[in-house]
DNA sequence: ACCTGAACACCGTTCAAGT
DNA sequence: ACCTGAACACCGTTCAAGT
């Protein structure tokens, strides 16, 4: 009987395997196309050209899916940039990274705080933890410090994904911003002087210098720490 | 022919009458009894003893009932506190009532940032808006300040709902905290070195004592700005 | 072991019919 | 005008049957 040589081994798998790195990315693609109501799991069946139960093989469920599409997109932007000079600039290019994927993915907004064990908040918050040391802030005063930006960072990121879905397609971000103000202060706009006063200088604002504006504030606050008296 | 008085104008309506207030307080019991998975129209209607068809006389779907939910618990929360005597004492003060607000409901946590729009975001904004020129901060400079403290009061909450939610009933906080941190250190630990510090820090973890302490942080930087160079 | 796709147990929402 | 509740068009998830 002979004996036949297997073949060369073939590591790859099938192109078309299914897999949950595969299920994924197919689902970022339908999130990104047609927003978080088009993802279905008989949407994404159709788009891998599998049965919708075959996705439970690989994802234990819809929840679990979006978080881990979530976590690939951010994870992707918070990886993505490269050394820079001083710890502040790190931290603005992190900041960055993130604001950009949100503005890019709006669904992801939402999920990055819905499921803070995945691993990019463990990675944001480390790369900022390991910047606030840079900075040289006592070692006590450390972890305030990284959850305060990380809180900031996730909290703007929130609330853009919510503008841009709320946002009319094609609408000046501008216009829209102030009609949220005039929304808020109608009926009573002599409650709201703050806000009045605010929404006539929306003329020339501009959502990614106030990310910015409101990180060089907590990193203000940050350096005061650094010499306690 | 008589001509009838009409009866003394009874101004109050039925008291079972439906109305937009008795449903967003239905699902409020709702929502914090049972979850945010019991809150469908079948258990508001059997709640409320109608039709599931009724509720739509009064709102327009259930993305317009969560956000009336978590506006009202969120106004609630926002106008209880009482005047301050300073405005770092105010801000504190209203920060601490939507922490604890979002404690006691978590799922409006999530909410808060999807309708940036309702009445609940505006107040808030307003307030700190008006603190933040009791502090003297230049007008120039208060529009990024006040949103600063905004985005990361928004961005806690929101964290803490997502911890809530995932929280098993009973468990410590820092048990979960450090759980979570685990999760993100396994496989490669010494990828996370700034993580695996501060989880040794976490046996007297006070995460209200920490959120403030963000609000410090931000107050401070704030200061810096006050006299500019 | 993995995939298929019909079937199940729900939902949000609508709407003819009632009062 | 408001309410009723059955009906509709979907959904996530399961599971017997296939390969």
């Amino acid at each position: 009987m002979l004996v036949m040589t297997k073949p060369v081994q073939r590591i790859e798998r099938r192109t078309d395997a299914l897999s949950k790195a595969r299920i994924v990315e197919a689902a970022i693609a339908i999130l990104d196309a047609e927003g978080e109501d088009a993802l279905t799991f008989r949407a994404l069946a159709a788009h891998l050209a599998t049965g919708s139960g075959a996705i439970y093989h690989h994802v234990a469920d819809k929840d679990e899916l979006l978080a881990a599409a979530a976590d690939a997109v951010i994870v992707r932007a918070a990886s993505e940039g490269e050394p820079e000079a001083t710890p502040r600039a790190a931290i603005h290019a992190l900041a960055l990274g993130i604001f950009d994927a949100i503005d890019a993915h709006a669904w992801a907004g939402a999920q990055l705080s819905r499921a803070p064990w995945q691993s990019a908040m463990g990675r944001i918050f480390e790369s900022i933890g390991q910047q606030v040391q840079a900075l040289g802030v006592p070692e006590g005063a450390q972890f305030d410090a990284a959850s305060a930006l990380l809180a900031y960072i996730v909290g703007v990121a929130g609330q853009n994904a919510a503008n841009a879905r709320l946002m009319p397609a094609g609408t000046d971000r501008n216009t829209f911003l102030s009609e949220v103000a005039s929304r808020w202060t109608q009926g009573d706009p002599g409650r709201y002087p703050f806000i009045r006063q605010v929404t006539a200088q929306l003329g020339d604002h501009d959502d990614r210098r106030q990310f910015l504006a409101g990180i060089d504030l907590i990193l203000a606050g940050i350096a005061t720490r650094r010499s306690a008296p």
